[in-house]
DNA sequence: TTTAAAACATGATAAAAATCATGTTTATTG
DNA sequence: CAATAAACATGATTTTTATCATGTTTTAAA
């Protein structure tokens, strides 16, 4: 995954040992969407390029990095894999800290901070993934996704396909991103091909998988 | 700002000694963009929604959040105001957690720790922004600001005004979010309205104030 | 240096989505 | 309950943007 040249010892200022630094080659990438997650990185110097590809219509530059900072805390997330890719803009040196090394300074860490760590990590994923689909999915595909994750996120009614929600077509336009007018012609297409039905403010949800499959079309 | 209203107490999983919530009823605004921060809050019942609305077409919602989890975190970044508004979705409970016990229960929170929360918190602030941005903002809108955008990462050249970058147009097109081609066109457009130049892969500011005036035209 | 490939620009066309307009349904309130 | 307002649906039109096609320029490689 790295590869050592020139490595380089450094302090940086929220530290108190010395770290060492590899050099990355312009280019390089510094981790990969999918890897695994061991530690997390710094950078001395250089930028850094932070993108996502996952089988999207195209790979999608999340935000760029300068020297200084972090990237990859993605690893407080209990050490699963990566949701984005890193890569450097320039030649960089970047200090890669390991999650022992990581655990050993954190181990005055309270458990109301690991919670507050874990959930801003969780959050910047979530919201990083977000700027992708907004990025890339049509208002239909967006609309069908989020009938799904509003689903989920308020439970249905006792039938167990009625969505126990009650936003106004104009705030599912709000979180897609759209006109209310879109939102409006989507769901009645939706209806129509009868994936949901629309019964005054209720919304149900008669075929799951054909509104998945357009959710994740794209990806 | 917060009203007091049937006050329980709770002990949250991650909390020794006991907080107490308050009950907002559906609707209610937890915090509101601009307010000054003044600490962070946890849902302990209900649900909420995060929005940012500052100007912009149309309020843009960013994400839904259940109980369990914190909002406000932004309050880490060193007090300053909310970037981002919060609202119940139903009848909640709702604790607030003041900056001052949350700094006495984090008292042992290294350099490291905090360097670490505090870029967290920039970045989710950094990226819901770019949320709104991306579904809010047409690709010339987009392009106009990814230009000033990069222009304050990469730096400029000794003559003041050449952005020292080496982005490819395709590259820029993943940043902004659309096709190779629209690029070409709008960066041709601004070359032609006498904006820009373009020198080769170089590309130079000639009219900062018309490009930041078209990029926050909807905001 | 010549040649091939990649990057870029630009026209034509198609598709997606916003906007404008208007009618209908559903809620709200006096 | 009637009156009014808000929310919703839908048609027509326009704008924005993607896609397809093709020519040009730049870059890299033989």
């Amino acid at each position: 995954m790295r590869k050592a040249t020139n490595k380089l010892h450094v302090k940086p200022p929220w530290f108190n040992p010395e770290l060492s630094c590899l050099l990355y080659k312009k280019g390089q990438f510094i981790f990969s969407e999918n890897n695994r997650v061991e530690g997390l990185f710094w950078i001395c110097k250089g930028k850094v390029l932070i993108s996502k590809t996952g089988g999207l219509k195209r790979e999608q530059i999340i935000r760029f990095v300068n020297e200084g900072n972090f990237i990859g805390c993605h690893f407080l997330l209990h050490s699963t894999t990566y949701s984005v890719s890193a890569k450097t803009l320039e030649d960089s040196h970047i200090c890669f800290i390991d999650g022992y090394t990581f655990f050993k300074f954190q181990e005055h860490l309270t458990g109301f901070s690991m919670a507050i760590m874990y959930q801003l990590t969780a959050d910047i994923k979530d919201v990083e993934l977000n700027i992708t689909k907004m990025a890339q999915k049509s208002v239909r595909e967006r609309t069908a996704e989020v009938l799904l994750s509003l689903e989920t996120f308020y439970g249905m009614k006792e039938d167990g396909n009625t969505i126990n929600m009650s936003l106004k077509r104009n705030e599912i336009a709000n979180t897609v991103g759209s006109a209310t007018e879109s939102v409006s012609r989507v769901l009645s297409d939706f209806k129509e091909k009868k994936w949901i039905d629309i019964d005054a403010k209720e919304i149900k949800i008669l075929n799951r998988k054909q509104l998945s499959d357009l959710a994740h079309s794209s990806m």
